[in-house]
DNA sequence: GTCTATATATTGATAGAC
DNA sequence: GTCTATCAATATATAGAC
């Protein structure tokens, strides 16, 4: 993008709206919101929205990545175990809870990964790349906490991996149907059918935000 | 509805309708299976094919529930343990596997149902009531299990289905974006972390549609 | 029952002024 | 950078003839 005018102010402006917006979306869900309302939102006309995102498409995946990034400093607080590896369930679980309190977000990531799965949609390598990313580091948190001994050795972490990113996706699914089930409470009894573990069971119970560690922790960017 | 005219004809016409209809959305996919591509699949005008089903969520809905009965009927040619209960495992891993061969219709399921998960969608309770359905008919098969000493007496039946079918969701999700991976392959692993297990392994590789007891058992509606 | 023609409603995108 | 005004593309639904 060329760089006219004030640069750093763009940038800023940018993060502004991506907040707003992420914080519009978690309310009123994906229907709503629409290029216009979310415009409206922000106090800008639709066209000085898509002034900096182009298209309606590429404003959602900026919403999409900007939550996968506070979701990333999130975990840097709560999963790492006493800096050891990336605790894998207590992380997912606690992702998973916080889930529950931003439906429109959860909204948002089903409908619009679902049109997206069409080969040609603007958004499909997003959404394919997002996959391969967690699944890989999903399947490399595992392997570390095999060698540490908090899970078992003979489980296959990648397609292990590929089951729990899926089993998180379809809880949201089923989640948008019936609040009443507890998408954390399920997935932790997930991974207490692995056998071995040390950290998922002591997660049952609250959604208490203790920051076990407030140490500064490598970013876990998935 | 008012029953005018050749009722007869009108339902034998309707099935002909759901079916090709379901043969064409396997093929073509969500966003190509627009009420004027249908209707002129099946040979009839945009209002021609309206007029037996109102609007086109319903017919989206008939489809659904048309497809769910052929997959019952093929349940119950696989999935029995020479007459005993349900065999969980082998079931929706037959389903999932015959998931592979018409991705328009996962498409279908995935798109509407995320549409349809907004509260006041015509197609809400449609999906709310399948999802209560099939996880309490899952809960049942898998009680029904532990009695016969197929799966471990001490899984928590009710949770364990709603996890399982979470996880077929996700997996058709995430297949959609990387046709690679082999969800009933990720299914059966899944069954095979569950500890005992009977039946889930031996259906690792081929899809062989052996028909394994041709009897008339009873049929698993959901 | 089925069709043609049209109404209606949305929404994302663009042109061009300030 | 931002706005007003407008375009253009769908797609569903309906009116009314045959």
């Amino acid at each position: 993008m060329a760089r006219r005018g004030s640069y750093a102010k763009g940038i800023a402006k940018r993060e502004e709206i991506l907040n707003t917006a992420l914080a519009i979306v978690a309310r009123v869900g994906y229907s709503r919101a629409t290029v216009r309302e979310l415009a409206q939102a922000v106090g800008l006309s639709q066209t000085g929205l898509l002034h900096y995102f182009g298209t309606k498409e590429q404003l959602f995946i900026e919403i999409l990545r900007r939550r996968d990034e506070v979701d990333g400093q999130v975990l840097d607080g709560v999963a790492t175990t006493g800096g050891g590896p990336l605790d894998l369930a207590k992380a997912v679980t606690a992702l998973q809870r916080r889930n529950t309190q931003v439906p429109g977000l959860v909204q948002l990531y089903s409908r619009f990964s679902s049109e997206a799965a069409e080969p040609g949609h603007p958004a499909h390598d997003f959404f394919r790349d997002r996959y391969r990313s967690i699944t890989s580091g999903g399947a490399s948190a595992i392997s570390e906490q095999q060698q540490d001994g908090t899970l078992p050795a003979d489980l296959d972490a990648e397609r292990l991996a590929v089951i729990v990113f899926a089993l998180i996706d379809g809880l949201q699914s089923r989640w948008m149907y019936d609040s009443e089930i507890d998408m954390a409470d399920h997935l932790a009894y997930f991974w207490s059918l692995l056998g071995k573990r040390e950290a998922a069971a002591e997660d049952e119970g609250e959604q208490g935000t203790r920051p076990t560690a407030p140490a500064q922790p490598p970013s876990h960017t998935w």
